[in-house]
RNA sequence: GCCGGCAUGAUGGAAUUGGCAGACGUGCCGGACUCAAAAUCCGGUGGUAGCGAUACCGUGUGGGUUCAAGUCCCACUGCCGGCACCA
C-alpha cells in the first residue's frame, strides 16, 4: 500500500499527542536521576523567530530526547526575557501598552516553537515581565540592597543620544549604541550599582568548578582582569602622599616622572599651588567632554599638561620628578595615578618623547633608543640599586619586601572588571522597589508590597532630563516612607534587561511558588544546571551577571550551589545571503533584507527537514550559512527513512557486517550528540541508510533501531514510522539503544600499505592483529612481495588495524 | 595595537593519540523510468598527463621535524570575532 509522507499532517498529530499525554512534563520528585538542559530563553521581538533561533533549541532538544530515552527526569523549559528596548519603542511608536506588545509577540513565537516539535514542558513557562516574576527579581534586588552590595553613585556613564538611556560599557560597540548605532556621548548621573567586584576573585576562582569551552573560560577571565602589582607610596611637596598602582614594581628605579588622571582629586586639593591652573582646568574641561571612545581615538598622539609648583619624590632613590596630568590614565582604576616608567611601558615611552622627558633603562635587554622593552621573561636589572643583576621576576619579590619594610607601599590585586551599571531611564523594565526619605535616606519597599508594578502612563517616551518617563507620574512617585511614615519619593529608575535573565534558571525549578524564588526542595533537586548551551555574545556579560546572582543567592542561603551551570557550550550563528556581495554570507538582519522565517521554510519542508538540517548545516559550534539548496538533501533523506516502510523483510537475515555497522552508528550517533557533532551523527544514519537501500531490505528490528537513533533528531516522522510498524507503540515509552562494543569491529578490516609513505596496496586481514604479525603479513603478500622486489627493506611500521608502510631502497 | 579563532574539491563541510585527505550532503555528468520534463532509482565526480593499468601534483604561502603532517614546530599572508591607553 502506497502512502505519502505528509508531513504537516503527521507533524500536527504529534505535537497533539505530545500535548494531549503531557509527555514532556518534569516532575519535581522522581526516582529517575535529574538532568537539567537549558537553552537561553529568547527576547520576544516583533519580528517573530528568526531561522537561526532553532539551531540552538533543537541541539539541546536532541539531548533532553536523548535522556529521556536513556532514564533520566529531564527538565528542559522555557520561557521569555521580554523587558527591553525595541517592545518600548515599538509601544512608542504605535501607542499601544508594552505589555499588549509583549503578549501579541509571545503568542507567535510560541505558536513557532510549538510547530517545531521542541519538547519544552510548557507547564514551567515564564515571563520576566509577568508582576508574579519580577517580584522577586525585585526581592534578589532588595537583598542586595540590605547585604550593602547595591549603591547609588554618581558618575560619567553612557549616555546614547537616540535612546536617551544611559547604557552599560558593554553596550556600546566602537563609541556607539549597541542597539541603535546613535551616538553615545558622556553624561554625569547619579546611578544605582550593584558590587559585582566584591565577587571578582570567586568569579575566576570558581571557574575551575565547571566545565566551560576555552573560549569562553578566556573571555570570563579576560574581562575580569586579574592583575597582581604593588601600590607605592610617593611623597609629593604639596605634603600629600600619592599612591599609584604598578605591575612592574620592578622598574621603580626608572620611574623619571608621575601622571595622574584628569579627574583626580588632588587637582582641586592642590589648585592654590599650581601655577598654571588654567591650562590645567582648560585641559580637564576638554578631557570631560570626550567620550570613552573619543578618548582612545583621539590620543593616538599623548598629551598632557605638566603641574607646576608641585612635585613628587621617588621612593626608592630620593630623586625629585614632575608631575603630569593626561587622560591616559584612567580615574576608575587601580589608584589614578601611574609612576611612569618610560624605558619599559610603550605608553610612557611616547609620552616621554612628546615631552622630552629622561627614559632611564632599568632592564637590560632592549633597545631603548628605538622602543620601551617590556618583556619579562628575559631581562636582567641594571641601574637600579640594590636590584641589579637580578631577573625581573626576583626583584618583583624583592622590591616589593623593601617596599613594606619601608613603608612605602604594598602587593595589590587589581581587577578590570567595574561594578555593574543597575539603572535605566526607562519605562519598560521592573521598577526599583526603593523610596528616598529626607530623613531616612534609601528604604526599601515593604517586601509584603511586592511586587511594586509598573503604573499606566500616558506617554513611554524617555524624557529630554534623561529621567525616566515615570519621573512625570506625581502619583507613582510621592509615597510614604516605610521606615518613619513620613512624605518620601519613589526611585523612578529602572532595571536593565540583565536583571530578570540573572535567575530565570531559578524559576523554572518551581515556577508557581509563592514563598520564594522558588521553594528549597525543588531548588536542591534539580540545579545546578546540568547542560546550558547559549550564544557567544552572552559568555562575557550575562553568564557574568548570573553566575553573580547565583553566587550571591548562595550567600544569602537560597540556592544549595555555588555554580549555577556544570557545562556550557556555545553555537554558531546562522548567516544568510549577502545581497550585496553575491556568493558570500553575512549576519542575517531586517535591515539587509536577508532574514529567513522559519515558518515559510516549515511550510515547504515540514519541521522534521528543518530540525534536520539546522544540525546538519556544519559544526554546530561555528557559523554557517543558510542554503536552500542544502536543506533538500535533508527532505530526500526524510523521503528515503519513509520509503523504508515499504521495504520490510521479516526473516532476511544481513549477517554479521550489516550488524557491526548498526553497532557503530548506534555508537557513533551517542557519542556525537554528547560531543555537539550533530552533522556527523546525521550523516552516519545517512550511511547507514544507504546501507539498507543497497541492501534492498530491511528487518523491523533494525528499523525500530533506526527509527529511535532518528528520533532526536526528527520526532516527527520517528513516531508516525515507530508506531505503525510496532502495532501503536511510542518512542517516548522506549530506551535509547544499547550497542555492543564487541561488535562494532568488523571479523575483517582493510589496511592500506604504504611503500615509502605512499598507498600502493589494499588487503584485507582479521581484525586486531599486533604490529608485528601486521607488517610480516604484508611482507609475505604476493602484491607486495612484487612491489618490492629488488629493493632493500631499511625499515617496516606497522599500525593495527590501519596500516603497514614498508620503507624500502 | 593586543588576545583568540579560522583557512580543505565547483560548494556546505568530514577526517580519534600524527596513520588510506575529501565521509555525508548539495551541484554537476552519465544511465534507468518517461512521448517529454519533473520526481525517483542506479552509477560517476580533487587536479594534470595518458586509450589504459598508472604516474605526478594536491588541505592559504614558505621552511622544518617524522617511516608518515590537514593535524606538530618556526616564519608569513588573508579572513572572522573579542578587547582596546587597565599602568
Amino acid at each position: 500500500m502506497e502512502k505519502k509522507y505528509d508531513f504537516t499532517a503527521i507533524e500536527k498529530k504529534w505535537q497533539k499527542y505530545w500535548e494531549e499525554n503531557n509527555t514532556f512534563h518534569a516532575e519535581n520528585n522522581s526516582d529517575k536521576p535529574k538532568y537539567y538542559a537549558l537553552v537561553e530563553f529568547p527576547y520576544p521581538s516583533g519580528q517573530g523567530l528568526h531561522i537561526g533561533h532553532p539551531r540552538p533549541y533543537t541541539a539541546m532538544d536532541i539531548v533532553a530526547r536523548k535522556r529521556r530515552l536513556q532514564g533520566y527526569n529531564v527538565l528542559f523549559p522555557m520561557g521569555w526575557d521580554a523587558f527591553g528596548l525595541p517592545t518600548e519603542n515599538y509601544a512608542i511608536k504605535n501607542k499601544i501598552h508594552p505589555a499588549l506588545v509583549t503578549e501579541n509577540n509571545i503568542k507567535r513565537f510560541k505558536s513557532q516553537l510549538k510547530s517545531l516539535g521542541l519538547s519544552f514542558d510548557w507547564d514551567r513557562e515564564v515571563n520576566t515581565t509577568d508582576p508574579e516574576y519580577f517580584k522577586w527579581t525585585q526581592w534578589i534586588f532588595l537583598q542586595l540592597f540590605k547585604k550593602g552590595l547595591a549603591y547609588k553613585s554618581k558618575m560619567a556613564v553612557n549616555w546614547c543620544t537616540s535612546c536617551k538611556v544611559v547604557l552599560a560599557n558593554e553596550e556600546v560597540v566602537s563609541g556607539c549604541c549597541e542597539r541603535c548605532g546613535g551616538e553615545v556621548i558622556r553624561k554625569e548621573k547619579s546611578q544605582w550599582m550593584l558590587k559585582i567586584t566584591e565577587y571578582a576573585q570567586r568569579l575566576l576562582d570558581d571557574l575551575e568548578l565547571v566545565d566551560y569551552p576555552e573560549r569562553v573560560k578566556s573571555s570570563q577571565i579576560n574581562w575580569i582582569g586579574r592583575s597582581t602589582g604593588a601600590e607605592v607610596n610617593f611623597e609629593t611637596s604639596a605634603g600629600d602622599t600619592l599612591t599609584v598602582y604598578t605591575t612592574r614594581p620592578d622598574t621603580l628605579f626608572g620611574a623619571t616622572y608621575m601622571v595622574i588622571s584628569p579627574e583626580h582629586p588632588y587637582i582641586e586639593k592642590w589648585s592654590d599651588k599650581l601655577s598654571n591652573l588654567e591650562e590645567i582646568k582648560d585641559y580637564q574641561q576638554k578631557a570631560a567632554k570626550k567620550s570613552d571612545f573619543d578618548r582612545t581615538e583621539l590620543n593616538k598622539e599623548k598629551t598632557g599638561v605638566k603641574l607646576s609648583g608641585v612635585t613628587a619624590v621617588n621612593p626608592v632613590n630620593g630623586k625629585e620628578i614632575p608631575i603630569f596630568i593626561s587622560d591616559y590614565v584612567l580615574m576608575g582604576y587601580g589608584t589614578g595615578a601611574i609612576m611612569a616608567v618610560p624605558a619599559h611601558d610603550e605608553r610612557d615611552y611616547e609620552f616621554a618623547k612628546v615631552f622630552g622627558l629622561p627614559i632611564i633603562e632599568v632592564v637590560k635587554g632592549g633597545d631603548i633608543t628605538k622602543a620601551a622593552f617590556t618583556d619579562c621573561a628575559t631581562g636582567i636589572m641594571t641601574n637600579s640599586g640594590f636590584l641589579d643583576g637580578l631577573s625581573v621576576e626576583e626583584a618583583k619579590v624583592k622590591i616589593k619586601e623593601w617596599l613594606a619594610a619601608n613603608g612605602k607601599g604594598h602587593e595589590k590585586v587589581n581587577f578590570k572588571l567595574r561594578d555593574w551599571v543597575f539603572s535605566r531611564q526607562r519605562y519598560w523594565g521592573e521598577p526599583i522597589p526603593l523610596v528616598y526619605c529626607e530623613k531616612c535616606g534609601w528604604v526599601p519597599v515593604a517586601e509584603e508590597e511586592l511586587p511594586l508594578t509598573l503604573p499606566d502612563v500616558d506617554s513611554y517616551m524617555p524624557t529630554d532630563s534623561g529621567e525616566s518617563p515615570l519621573s512625570t507620574l506625581e502619583s507613582f512617585i510621592n509615597t510614604t516612607c516605610p521606615h518613619c511614615g513620613g512624605k518620601a519619593r519613589r526611585e523612578t529608575d529602572t532595571m536593565p534587561q540583565w536583571a530578570g535573565s540573572s535567575w530565570y534558571f531559578l524559576r523554572y525549578c518551581d515556577p508557581d511558588f509563592k514563598a520564594g524564588v522558588a521553594s528549597k526542595e525543588a531548588l536542591d533537586y534539580w540545579m545546578p544546571v546540568d547542560w546550558y548551551n547559549g550564544g557567544m555574545e552572552h559568555t562575557t556579560l550575562h553568564l557574568l551577571y548570573s553566575r553573580f546572582w547565583h553566587k550571591f543567592l548562595y550567600d544569602i542561603g537560597i540556592v544549595s550551589t555555588k555554580e549555577p551551570y556544570m557545562k556550557r557550550t556555545s553555537h554558531g550563528m546562522i548567516l544568510g545571503k549577502d545581497l550585496d556581495n553575491p556568493g558570500q554570507f553575512t549576519k542575517m538582519s531586517k535591515s539587509k533584507g536577508n532574514v529567513v522565517n522559519p515558518d515559510d521554510v516549515v511550510k515547504e519542508f515540514g519541521a522534521d527537514t528543518v530540525r534536520l538540517y539546522e544540525m546538519f548545516i556544519g559544526d554546530f559550534e561555528k557559523a554557517a550559512p543558510w542554503q536552500e539548496e542544502g536543506i533538500k538533501g535533508c527532505k530526500r533523506f526524510l523521503d528515503r527513512v519513509w520509503g523504508l516502510r515499504e521495504m520490510i523483510a521479516e526473516g532476511e537475515e544481513h549477517g554479521k557486517e550489516l550488524e557491526s555497522e548498526i553497532h557503530r552508528t548506534i555508537k557513533k550517533v551517542g557519542e556525537d550528540i554528547e560531543g555537539l557533532k550533530f552533522n556527523t551523527a546525521i550523516a552516519a544514519l545517512m550511511s547507514l541508510l544507504n546501507k539498507f537501500y543497497s541492501l534492498g531490505s530491511i528487518t523491523k528490528g533494525e528499523f525500530k533501531t533506526f527509527l529511535i537513533l532518528l528520533y532526536p533528531f526528527a520526532p516527527h516522522i520517528s513516531e508516525e514510522l515507530y508506531s505503525e510498524v510496532s502495532g501503536g507503540a511510542v518512542i517516548d515509552d522506549q530506551s535509547w539503544c544499547p550497542y555492543d562494543e564487541a561488535l562494532c569491529v568488523d571479523d575483517t578490516v582493510e589496511i592500506a600499505v604504504q611503500i615509502n609513505g605512499k598507498v600502493k596496496a589494499k588487503l584485507n586481514v582479521s581484525a586486531g592483529l599486533d604490529k608485528d604479525t601486521l607488517v610480516k603479513t604484508a611482507l609475505e603478500n604476493e602484491e607486495v612481495m612484487k612491489l618490492i622486489q629488488g629493493k632493500q627493506v631499511v625499515k617496516s611500521i606497522g599500525v593495527p588495524d590501519k596500516l603497514v608502510n614498508i620503507v624500502a631502497k
